[in-house]
DNA sequence: CTGCACTTTTGCATACCCTGCAATATGTGA
DNA sequence: TCACATATTGCAGGGTATGCAAAAGTGCAG
Protein backbone atom coordinates (compact mmCIF):
# COMPACT_ATOMS: atom_id res chain seq x y z
CA UNK A 1 0.00 0.00 0.00
CA UNK A 2 1.45 3.56 -0.99
CA UNK A 3 2.08 6.23 1.17
CA UNK A 4 -0.33 9.75 1.11
CA UNK A 5 2.59 10.74 -0.68
CA UNK A 6 2.60 8.59 -3.92
CA UNK A 7 -1.25 8.77 -3.82
CA UNK A 8 -1.45 12.33 -4.16
CA UNK A 9 0.89 12.31 -6.86
CA UNK A 10 -1.06 9.58 -8.58
CA UNK A 11 -4.40 11.51 -7.83
CA UNK A 12 -2.47 14.64 -9.83
CA UNK A 13 -1.23 12.90 -12.29
CA UNK A 14 -4.96 11.18 -13.33
CA UNK A 15 -6.34 14.43 -12.70
CA UNK A 16 -4.15 16.05 -15.04
CA UNK A 17 -4.92 13.77 -17.87
CA UNK A 18 -8.56 13.06 -17.54
CA UNK A 19 -9.18 17.04 -17.70
CA UNK A 20 -6.73 16.70 -20.53
CA UNK A 21 -8.96 14.42 -22.48
CA UNK A 22 -12.24 16.04 -21.88
CA UNK A 23 -11.04 18.99 -22.55
CA UNK A 24 -9.55 18.17 -25.57
CA UNK A 25 -12.89 16.15 -26.59
CA UNK A 26 -15.03 19.30 -26.42
CA UNK A 27 -12.73 21.96 -27.68
CA UNK A 28 -10.55 20.14 -29.42
CA UNK A 29 -6.84 19.16 -28.44
CA UNK A 30 -5.16 21.75 -30.14
CA UNK A 31 -7.27 24.43 -28.63
CA UNK A 32 -6.36 23.14 -24.85
CA UNK A 33 -3.78 25.26 -23.19
CA UNK A 34 -1.68 24.08 -20.56
CA UNK A 35 -2.99 26.63 -18.59
CA UNK A 36 -6.60 25.58 -19.21
CA UNK A 37 -5.50 21.93 -18.28
CA UNK A 38 -3.74 22.99 -15.19
CA UNK A 39 -6.88 24.89 -13.75
CA UNK A 40 -9.01 22.08 -14.64
CA UNK A 41 -7.18 19.78 -12.00
CA UNK A 42 -6.47 22.32 -9.69
CA UNK A 43 -2.53 22.81 -9.85
CA UNK A 44 -0.10 25.30 -11.28
CA UNK A 45 0.47 25.47 -14.87
CA UNK A 46 3.92 24.89 -13.41
CA UNK A 47 2.90 21.65 -11.95
CA UNK A 48 2.00 20.28 -15.00
CA UNK A 49 5.21 20.06 -16.61
CA UNK A 50 6.42 18.73 -13.62
CA UNK A 51 4.39 15.49 -14.73
CA UNK A 52 3.77 15.11 -18.52
CA UNK A 53 7.33 16.74 -20.68
CA UNK A 54 5.12 18.20 -23.10
CA UNK A 55 1.52 19.28 -23.67
CA UNK A 56 0.86 16.79 -25.93
CA UNK A 57 1.69 13.95 -23.56
CA UNK A 58 -0.98 14.20 -21.69
CA UNK A 59 -3.23 13.44 -24.03
CA UNK A 60 -1.89 9.70 -24.85
CA UNK A 61 -1.57 8.35 -21.49
CA UNK A 62 1.03 5.95 -21.75
CA UNK A 63 1.36 3.33 -19.58
CA UNK A 64 5.07 2.59 -18.90
CA UNK A 65 4.66 -0.91 -17.32
CA UNK A 66 2.26 -2.11 -20.11
CA UNK A 67 5.36 -3.03 -22.39
CA UNK A 68 7.21 -4.59 -19.71
CA UNK A 69 4.29 -6.67 -18.94
CA UNK A 70 3.72 -7.81 -22.47
CA UNK A 71 7.20 -9.08 -23.19
CA UNK A 72 7.29 -10.98 -20.01
CA UNK A 73 3.91 -12.61 -20.85
CA UNK A 74 5.46 -13.43 -24.11
CA UNK A 75 8.55 -15.26 -22.56
CA UNK A 76 6.55 -17.04 -20.30
CA UNK A 77 4.26 -18.46 -23.14
CA UNK A 78 4.68 -21.93 -23.71
CA UNK A 79 7.11 -23.68 -25.56
CA UNK A 80 5.62 -24.97 -28.60
CA UNK A 81 3.73 -21.88 -29.39
CA UNK A 82 4.47 -19.90 -32.74
CA UNK A 83 5.60 -16.82 -31.69
CA UNK A 84 3.03 -14.59 -33.35
CA UNK A 85 0.45 -16.57 -31.19
CA UNK A 86 2.76 -15.98 -28.25
CA UNK A 87 2.48 -12.25 -29.30
CA UNK A 88 -1.02 -12.15 -30.07
CA UNK A 89 -2.19 -13.91 -26.68
CA UNK A 90 0.50 -11.51 -24.41
CA UNK A 91 -1.08 -8.82 -26.57
CA UNK A 92 -5.18 -10.34 -25.58
CA UNK A 93 -4.31 -10.31 -22.09
CA UNK A 94 -2.54 -6.55 -21.67
CA UNK A 95 -5.60 -5.25 -23.55
CA UNK A 96 -8.58 -6.74 -21.15
CA UNK A 97 -7.89 -3.56 -19.53
CA UNK A 98 -8.79 -1.74 -22.90
CA UNK A 99 -12.00 -3.75 -23.42
CA UNK A 100 -12.77 -2.84 -19.89
CA UNK A 101 -12.61 1.00 -19.61
CA UNK A 102 -14.17 1.13 -23.21
CA UNK A 103 -15.48 4.64 -22.75
CA UNK A 104 -12.18 6.50 -21.52
CA UNK A 105 -10.33 4.66 -24.32
CA UNK A 106 -13.35 5.50 -26.86
CA UNK A 107 -13.12 9.31 -26.04
CA UNK A 108 -9.00 9.34 -26.55
CA UNK A 109 -9.27 7.77 -29.53
CA UNK A 110 -11.32 10.04 -30.45
CA UNK A 111 -9.21 13.09 -29.50
CA UNK A 112 -5.75 11.02 -31.37
CA UNK A 113 -7.53 10.74 -34.39
CA UNK A 114 -8.83 14.83 -34.70
CA UNK A 115 -5.43 15.88 -33.81
CA UNK A 116 -2.31 13.50 -36.19
CA UNK A 117 0.15 15.14 -34.16
CA UNK A 118 -1.40 13.62 -31.09
CA UNK A 119 -1.75 10.33 -32.90
CA UNK A 120 2.06 9.99 -33.85
CA UNK A 121 3.15 10.95 -30.67
CA UNK A 122 1.22 7.64 -29.28
CA UNK A 123 2.70 5.52 -32.26
CA UNK A 124 6.16 7.05 -31.62
CA UNK A 125 5.25 5.70 -27.78
CA UNK A 126 4.91 2.25 -29.22
CA UNK A 127 7.67 3.06 -31.37
CA UNK A 128 10.05 2.94 -28.47
CA UNK A 129 8.64 -0.44 -27.09
CA UNK A 130 9.06 -1.94 -30.28
CA UNK A 131 12.84 -2.32 -30.88
CA UNK A 132 12.51 -4.40 -27.00
CA UNK A 133 9.56 -6.31 -27.98
CA UNK A 134 12.25 -7.33 -31.16
CA UNK A 135 14.89 -8.47 -28.71
CA UNK A 136 12.23 -10.61 -26.52
CA UNK A 137 11.15 -11.84 -29.15
CA UNK A 138 14.77 -12.89 -30.87
CA UNK A 139 15.47 -14.48 -27.46
CA UNK A 140 12.42 -16.48 -27.92
CA UNK A 141 12.86 -18.04 -31.08
CA UNK A 142 16.90 -18.50 -30.44
CA UNK A 143 18.68 -16.23 -32.65
CA UNK A 144 19.92 -14.23 -29.48
CA UNK A 145 21.31 -14.59 -26.03
CA UNK A 146 19.03 -12.79 -23.46
CA UNK A 147 21.88 -10.64 -21.73
CA UNK A 148 23.19 -9.49 -25.52
CA UNK A 149 22.05 -6.11 -24.88
CA UNK A 150 24.69 -3.95 -23.23
CA UNK A 151 23.72 0.03 -24.08
CA UNK A 152 20.42 1.27 -23.79
CA UNK A 153 22.12 4.00 -25.99
CA UNK A 154 22.69 1.34 -28.86
CA UNK A 155 20.30 2.98 -31.63
CA UNK A 156 18.40 0.73 -34.35
CA UNK A 157 20.40 1.91 -37.47
CA UNK A 158 23.83 0.75 -37.04
CA UNK A 159 25.24 -2.45 -37.61
CA UNK A 160 24.84 -5.55 -34.86
CA UNK A 161 25.66 -9.41 -35.13
CA UNK A 162 23.62 -12.24 -34.69
CA UNK A 163 21.35 -14.03 -37.10
CA UNK A 164 20.62 -11.51 -39.89
CA UNK A 165 17.51 -13.25 -41.07
CA UNK A 166 16.11 -13.69 -37.35
CA UNK A 167 17.10 -9.67 -36.26
CA UNK A 168 14.73 -8.46 -39.85
CA UNK A 169 11.77 -11.49 -38.56
CA UNK A 170 12.41 -10.18 -34.80
CA UNK A 171 11.86 -6.51 -35.59
CA UNK A 172 9.12 -7.33 -38.25
CA UNK A 173 7.18 -9.12 -36.37
CA UNK A 174 7.37 -6.77 -32.81
CA UNK A 175 6.33 -3.87 -35.48
CA UNK A 176 3.38 -5.88 -37.11
CA UNK A 177 2.07 -7.03 -33.82
CA UNK A 178 1.26 -3.65 -32.52
CA UNK A 179 0.17 -1.72 -35.61
CA UNK A 180 -2.35 -5.03 -35.74
CA UNK A 181 -3.00 -4.25 -32.01
CA UNK A 182 -3.79 -0.70 -32.84
CA UNK A 183 -5.83 -1.09 -36.04
CA UNK A 184 -7.91 -4.02 -33.59
CA UNK A 185 -8.25 -0.80 -31.22
CA UNK A 186 -9.18 1.46 -33.84
CA UNK A 187 -11.70 -1.01 -35.65
CA UNK A 188 -13.23 -2.08 -31.96
CA UNK A 189 -13.83 1.72 -31.27
CA UNK A 190 -15.56 2.21 -34.40
CA UNK A 191 -17.70 -0.47 -34.03
CA UNK A 192 -19.67 1.23 -31.02
CA UNK A 193 -20.40 -0.16 -27.72
CA UNK A 194 -21.52 -3.42 -28.42
CA UNK A 195 -18.24 -5.02 -30.27
CA UNK A 196 -16.44 -7.81 -28.84
CA UNK A 197 -12.48 -6.52 -28.40
CA UNK A 198 -11.23 -9.98 -28.21
CA UNK A 199 -13.01 -11.13 -31.09
CA UNK A 200 -11.66 -8.44 -33.12
CA UNK A 201 -8.15 -9.22 -32.15
CA UNK A 202 -8.44 -12.70 -32.59
CA UNK A 203 -9.45 -11.76 -36.16
CA UNK A 204 -7.39 -9.59 -36.90
CA UNK A 205 -4.22 -11.66 -35.96
CA UNK A 206 -6.22 -14.52 -37.92
CA UNK A 207 -5.84 -12.67 -40.81
CA UNK A 208 -2.04 -11.75 -40.19
CA UNK A 209 -1.64 -15.53 -39.35
CA UNK A 210 -2.95 -16.27 -43.03
CA UNK A 211 -0.71 -14.14 -44.91
CA UNK A 212 -3.05 -11.35 -45.67
CA UNK A 213 -5.01 -12.87 -48.56
CA UNK A 214 -7.97 -11.35 -50.12
CA UNK A 215 -10.73 -12.08 -47.56
CA UNK A 216 -13.57 -14.03 -49.56
CA UNK A 217 -16.97 -11.80 -50.92
CA UNK A 218 -18.56 -10.16 -47.87
CA UNK A 219 -20.47 -12.80 -45.87
CA UNK A 220 -21.65 -10.62 -43.45
CA UNK A 221 -19.48 -12.00 -40.70
CA UNK A 222 -16.68 -10.26 -38.75
CA UNK A 223 -14.99 -13.17 -38.93
CA UNK A 224 -11.53 -13.19 -41.72
CA UNK A 225 -11.37 -16.27 -43.56
CA UNK A 226 -10.66 -20.18 -42.67
CA UNK A 227 -7.24 -19.06 -40.76
CA UNK A 228 -6.97 -21.95 -38.41
CA UNK B 1 10.51 26.94 -67.49
CA UNK B 2 9.47 28.78 -64.50
CA UNK B 3 10.20 32.42 -63.51
CA UNK B 4 12.47 34.32 -61.38
CA UNK B 5 9.96 34.45 -58.63
CA UNK B 6 9.27 30.92 -58.71
CA UNK B 7 13.14 30.16 -59.24
CA UNK B 8 14.01 32.27 -55.96
CA UNK B 9 10.97 30.67 -54.12
CA UNK B 10 13.02 27.05 -54.35
CA UNK B 11 16.00 28.59 -54.03
CA UNK B 12 15.41 29.97 -50.34
CA UNK B 13 13.37 26.77 -49.60
CA UNK B 14 16.53 24.55 -50.68
CA UNK B 15 18.95 27.00 -48.47
CA UNK B 16 16.50 26.57 -45.21
CA UNK B 17 16.08 23.29 -45.83
CA UNK B 18 19.67 22.45 -46.59
CA UNK B 19 21.06 24.79 -43.21
CA UNK B 20 18.55 22.85 -41.17
CA UNK B 21 20.26 19.38 -42.02
CA UNK B 22 23.18 20.76 -41.91
CA UNK B 23 23.09 22.82 -38.28
CA UNK B 24 21.45 19.95 -37.28
CA UNK B 25 24.12 17.12 -38.28
CA UNK B 26 26.66 19.22 -36.30
CA UNK B 27 24.72 20.54 -33.13
CA UNK B 28 21.64 18.39 -33.01
CA UNK B 29 18.30 19.45 -34.33
CA UNK B 30 16.81 20.45 -30.87
CA UNK B 31 19.56 22.60 -30.29
CA UNK B 32 19.42 24.63 -33.86
CA UNK B 33 17.07 27.56 -33.53
CA UNK B 34 14.98 28.96 -36.36
CA UNK B 35 16.85 32.03 -35.98
CA UNK B 36 20.35 29.59 -36.55
CA UNK B 37 18.80 28.46 -39.38
CA UNK B 38 17.45 31.70 -41.17
CA UNK B 39 20.65 33.22 -40.84
CA UNK B 40 22.61 30.52 -42.29
CA UNK B 41 19.67 30.99 -45.21
CA UNK B 42 20.53 34.33 -45.53
CA UNK B 43 16.68 35.30 -44.60
CA UNK B 44 14.53 36.84 -41.80
CA UNK B 45 12.99 34.15 -38.93
CA UNK B 46 9.81 35.49 -40.10
CA UNK B 47 10.40 34.10 -43.82
CA UNK B 48 11.04 30.62 -42.18
CA UNK B 49 7.46 29.98 -41.46
CA UNK B 50 6.47 31.37 -44.88
CA UNK B 51 7.96 28.18 -45.89
CA UNK B 52 7.16 25.26 -43.33
CA UNK B 53 4.45 25.11 -40.71
CA UNK B 54 7.03 24.02 -37.82
CA UNK B 55 10.77 23.78 -37.03
CA UNK B 56 10.42 19.94 -37.16
CA UNK B 57 9.70 20.43 -40.88
CA UNK B 58 12.84 21.84 -42.19
CA UNK B 59 14.31 18.64 -41.64
CA UNK B 60 11.71 16.00 -42.28
CA UNK B 61 11.12 17.25 -45.77
CA UNK B 62 8.13 15.08 -46.54
CA UNK B 63 7.11 14.57 -50.10
CA UNK B 64 2.79 14.96 -50.21
CA UNK B 65 2.51 13.67 -53.49
CA UNK B 66 4.45 10.26 -52.76
CA UNK B 67 1.16 8.37 -50.59
CA UNK B 68 -0.85 9.70 -54.16
CA UNK B 69 2.11 7.94 -56.64
CA UNK B 70 1.43 4.75 -54.08
CA UNK B 71 -2.18 4.53 -54.16
CA UNK B 72 -2.73 5.42 -57.84
CA UNK B 73 0.41 2.15 -58.55
CA UNK B 74 -2.69 -0.01 -56.24
CA UNK B 75 -5.03 0.99 -58.18
CA UNK B 76 -3.55 0.20 -61.73
CA UNK B 77 -2.14 -3.42 -60.50
CA UNK B 78 -2.90 -6.22 -62.97
CA UNK B 79 -6.85 -7.28 -61.77
CA UNK B 80 -5.59 -11.12 -60.32
CA UNK B 81 -2.84 -9.71 -58.19
CA UNK B 82 -3.33 -10.19 -54.34
CA UNK B 83 -4.24 -7.05 -52.47
CA UNK B 84 -0.45 -8.13 -50.92
CA UNK B 85 1.65 -7.81 -53.48
CA UNK B 86 -0.33 -5.26 -55.11
CA UNK B 87 0.84 -2.66 -52.31
CA UNK B 88 4.27 -4.39 -52.28
CA UNK B 89 5.11 -3.45 -55.67
CA UNK B 90 3.44 -0.03 -55.38
CA UNK B 91 5.87 0.67 -52.64
CA UNK B 92 9.21 -1.07 -54.18
CA UNK B 93 8.58 1.20 -57.01
CA UNK B 94 8.41 4.29 -54.97
CA UNK B 95 10.94 3.35 -52.97
CA UNK B 96 13.53 3.19 -55.70
CA UNK B 97 13.80 6.38 -54.84
CA UNK B 98 14.92 6.02 -51.89
CA UNK B 99 17.78 3.40 -52.37
CA UNK B 100 19.00 5.43 -55.45
CA UNK B 101 19.87 8.67 -53.09
CA UNK B 102 21.05 6.64 -50.32
CA UNK B 103 23.61 9.09 -49.31
CA UNK B 104 20.79 11.78 -48.53
CA UNK B 105 18.92 9.45 -47.26
CA UNK B 106 21.75 7.81 -44.31
CA UNK B 107 22.87 11.99 -43.37
CA UNK B 108 18.81 12.34 -42.93
CA UNK B 109 18.29 9.36 -40.94
CA UNK B 110 21.19 10.65 -39.16
CA UNK B 111 19.64 13.88 -38.14
CA UNK B 112 16.32 12.13 -37.37
CA UNK B 113 17.76 9.18 -34.91
CA UNK B 114 18.96 11.23 -33.03
CA UNK B 115 16.01 13.01 -31.99
CA UNK B 116 13.29 10.76 -31.83
CA UNK B 117 10.86 13.79 -32.18
CA UNK B 118 11.74 14.27 -35.46
CA UNK B 119 11.69 10.40 -36.30
CA UNK B 120 8.29 10.05 -34.94
CA UNK B 121 7.44 12.80 -37.07
CA UNK B 122 8.56 11.68 -40.80
CA UNK B 123 6.36 8.39 -40.02
CA UNK B 124 3.95 10.43 -38.81
CA UNK B 125 3.26 11.74 -42.10
CA UNK B 126 2.91 8.27 -43.51
CA UNK B 127 0.72 6.76 -40.80
CA UNK B 128 -1.39 9.46 -42.17
CA UNK B 129 -1.64 8.51 -45.36
CA UNK B 130 -2.67 4.83 -44.25
CA UNK B 131 -6.78 5.72 -43.94
CA UNK B 132 -5.83 6.86 -47.51
CA UNK B 133 -4.64 3.72 -48.74
CA UNK B 134 -7.06 1.57 -46.93
CA UNK B 135 -9.38 3.24 -48.86
CA UNK B 136 -7.94 2.69 -51.89
CA UNK B 137 -7.16 -0.89 -50.73
CA UNK B 138 -11.21 -1.69 -49.96
CA UNK B 139 -12.17 -0.13 -53.64
CA UNK B 140 -9.71 -2.87 -55.12
CA UNK B 141 -11.15 -5.63 -53.71
CA UNK B 142 -14.73 -4.32 -54.46
CA UNK B 143 -16.09 -3.65 -50.53
CA UNK B 144 -16.14 -0.18 -51.56
CA UNK B 145 -17.63 2.14 -54.66
CA UNK B 146 -15.10 4.47 -55.89
CA UNK B 147 -16.65 7.30 -54.97
CA UNK B 148 -17.96 6.39 -51.36
CA UNK B 149 -16.30 9.22 -49.75
CA UNK B 150 -18.19 11.98 -49.17
CA UNK B 151 -16.70 14.39 -46.58
CA UNK B 152 -12.86 14.27 -45.50
CA UNK B 153 -14.36 15.05 -42.24
CA UNK B 154 -15.35 11.62 -41.81
CA UNK B 155 -13.34 10.00 -39.17
CA UNK B 156 -12.44 6.32 -38.50
CA UNK B 157 -14.14 6.18 -35.39
CA UNK B 158 -17.23 6.39 -36.02
CA UNK B 159 -19.25 3.48 -37.64
CA UNK B 160 -19.49 3.02 -41.22
CA UNK B 161 -21.62 1.25 -43.77
CA UNK B 162 -20.13 -1.56 -46.06
CA UNK B 163 -19.09 -5.05 -45.26
CA UNK B 164 -17.58 -5.08 -41.82
CA UNK B 165 -15.01 -7.57 -42.73
CA UNK B 166 -13.47 -5.89 -45.34
CA UNK B 167 -13.40 -2.66 -43.46
CA UNK B 168 -10.92 -4.40 -41.36
CA UNK B 169 -8.92 -6.06 -43.93
CA UNK B 170 -8.19 -2.96 -45.48
CA UNK B 171 -7.29 -1.31 -42.59
CA UNK B 172 -5.29 -3.64 -41.89
CA UNK B 173 -3.39 -4.42 -44.79
CA UNK B 174 -2.95 -0.38 -45.01
CA UNK B 175 -1.33 -0.59 -41.60
CA UNK B 176 0.87 -3.51 -41.97
CA UNK B 177 2.24 -2.29 -45.46
CA UNK B 178 3.25 1.38 -43.93
CA UNK B 179 4.75 -0.65 -41.23
CA UNK B 180 6.40 -3.31 -42.85
CA UNK B 181 8.40 -0.68 -45.35
CA UNK B 182 9.36 0.95 -42.50
CA UNK B 183 10.97 -1.81 -40.86
CA UNK B 184 12.54 -2.76 -43.95
CA UNK B 185 14.12 1.00 -44.33
CA UNK B 186 15.18 0.98 -40.83
CA UNK B 187 16.86 -2.45 -41.25
CA UNK B 188 18.31 -1.66 -44.70
CA UNK B 189 20.17 1.39 -43.21
CA UNK B 190 21.17 -0.58 -40.43
CA UNK B 191 22.93 -2.80 -42.68
CA UNK B 192 25.36 -0.40 -44.26
CA UNK B 193 25.81 1.17 -48.09
CA UNK B 194 26.38 -2.30 -49.11
CA UNK B 195 22.96 -3.65 -48.66
CA UNK B 196 20.36 -4.75 -51.43
CA UNK B 197 16.99 -2.91 -50.60
CA UNK B 198 14.71 -3.94 -52.84
CA UNK B 199 16.26 -7.18 -51.78
CA UNK B 200 15.30 -6.39 -47.81
CA UNK B 201 11.72 -5.00 -49.08
CA UNK B 202 11.16 -8.62 -50.58
CA UNK B 203 11.98 -10.42 -47.88
CA UNK B 204 9.75 -8.48 -45.54
CA UNK B 205 6.72 -8.87 -47.42
CA UNK B 206 7.70 -12.91 -48.18
CA UNK B 207 7.84 -13.19 -44.32
CA UNK B 208 4.12 -11.31 -44.24
CA UNK B 209 2.75 -13.58 -46.88
CA UNK B 210 3.92 -16.75 -45.54
CA UNK B 211 1.86 -15.74 -41.98
CA UNK B 212 4.46 -14.64 -40.01
CA UNK B 213 6.16 -18.36 -39.27
CA UNK B 214 9.14 -18.89 -37.37
CA UNK B 215 11.56 -18.56 -39.53
CA UNK B 216 14.19 -21.91 -39.55
CA UNK B 217 17.27 -21.98 -37.49
CA UNK B 218 19.95 -19.11 -38.74
CA UNK B 219 21.23 -20.03 -42.12
CA UNK B 220 23.25 -16.86 -42.76
CA UNK B 221 20.93 -16.32 -45.26
CA UNK B 222 19.24 -12.70 -45.44
CA UNK B 223 16.14 -14.51 -47.13
CA UNK B 224 13.16 -15.57 -44.73
CA UNK B 225 11.34 -18.72 -45.54
CA UNK B 226 10.79 -20.52 -48.98
CA UNK B 227 7.42 -17.70 -49.35
CA UNK B 228 5.94 -17.94 -53.05
C1' DC C 1 3.68 17.23 19.13
C1' DT C 2 7.75 18.81 17.68
C1' DG C 3 11.63 19.29 15.03
C1' DC C 4 14.13 17.72 10.93
C1' DA C 5 14.86 15.68 6.27
C1' DC C 6 12.87 15.09 2.08
C1' DT C 7 9.63 15.85 -1.71
C1' DT C 8 6.35 18.40 -4.15
C1' DT C 9 4.35 22.57 -5.56
C1' DT C 10 4.63 27.14 -6.98
C1' DG C 11 6.01 31.82 -8.85
C1' DC C 12 9.27 34.12 -11.47
C1' DA C 13 12.36 34.83 -15.21
C1' DT C 14 13.78 33.40 -19.59
C1' DA C 15 14.18 31.42 -24.22
C1' DC C 16 11.96 29.67 -28.00
C1' DC C 17 8.03 28.45 -31.17
C1' DC C 18 4.46 30.15 -34.01
C1' DT C 19 0.78 33.37 -35.90
C1' DG C 20 -1.64 37.60 -37.58
C1' DC C 21 -1.10 42.04 -39.33
C1' DA C 22 0.58 45.87 -41.77
C1' DA C 23 4.40 47.95 -44.14
C1' DT C 24 7.96 47.32 -47.43
C1' DA C 25 10.56 45.27 -51.25
C1' DT C 26 10.62 42.68 -55.38
C1' DG C 27 9.06 40.23 -59.59
C1' DT C 28 5.52 40.50 -63.51
C1' DG C 29 2.85 42.18 -67.23
C1' DA C 30 0.71 46.15 -69.81
C1' DT D 1 7.19 53.57 -66.61
C1' DC D 2 3.11 52.27 -64.06
C1' DA D 3 0.12 49.26 -61.66
C1' DC D 4 -0.64 44.75 -59.86
C1' DA D 5 0.63 40.58 -57.52
C1' DT D 6 3.52 38.22 -54.54
C1' DA D 7 7.44 37.70 -51.11
C1' DT D 8 9.75 39.40 -47.33
C1' DT D 9 10.15 41.67 -43.13
C1' DG D 10 9.35 43.76 -38.42
C1' DC D 11 6.47 43.83 -34.65
C1' DA D 12 3.20 42.49 -31.25
C1' DG D 13 1.33 38.84 -28.71
C1' DG D 14 0.18 34.24 -26.98
C1' DG D 15 1.63 29.50 -26.03
C1' DT D 16 5.24 26.01 -24.85
C1' DA D 17 8.97 24.52 -22.01
C1' DT D 18 13.00 24.82 -18.56
C1' DG D 19 15.87 26.33 -14.51
C1' DC D 20 15.94 28.14 -10.06
C1' DA D 21 14.79 29.17 -5.43
C1' DA D 22 11.21 29.93 -2.06
C1' DA D 23 7.05 28.02 0.11
C1' DA D 24 4.13 24.25 1.38
C1' DG D 25 3.31 19.48 2.33
C1' DT D 26 4.75 14.64 3.80
C1' DG D 27 7.29 11.11 6.48
C1' DC D 28 9.80 9.90 10.43
C1' DA D 29 12.19 9.97 14.45
C1' DG D 30 12.61 11.60 19.18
Amino acid sequence: MPGLRERKKRATRAALAEAAVRLAAEHGAENVTVEAISEAAGVSPRTFFNYFDSHDDAFVMIDRDAGERVRRAVREAPAGLPPLDAVREALATELVDVAERQEIWTLRAKVLQRSPQLLVRGLGAHMAEEIEMAETIAVRIGSRAPQEKPPATARSCEPRPGAPGHDLYSRLLAAVAGTAARVAIEHWCAQGPGADFPEVLRSVFAHLAAGLPEPPAATGLPEPPPAG
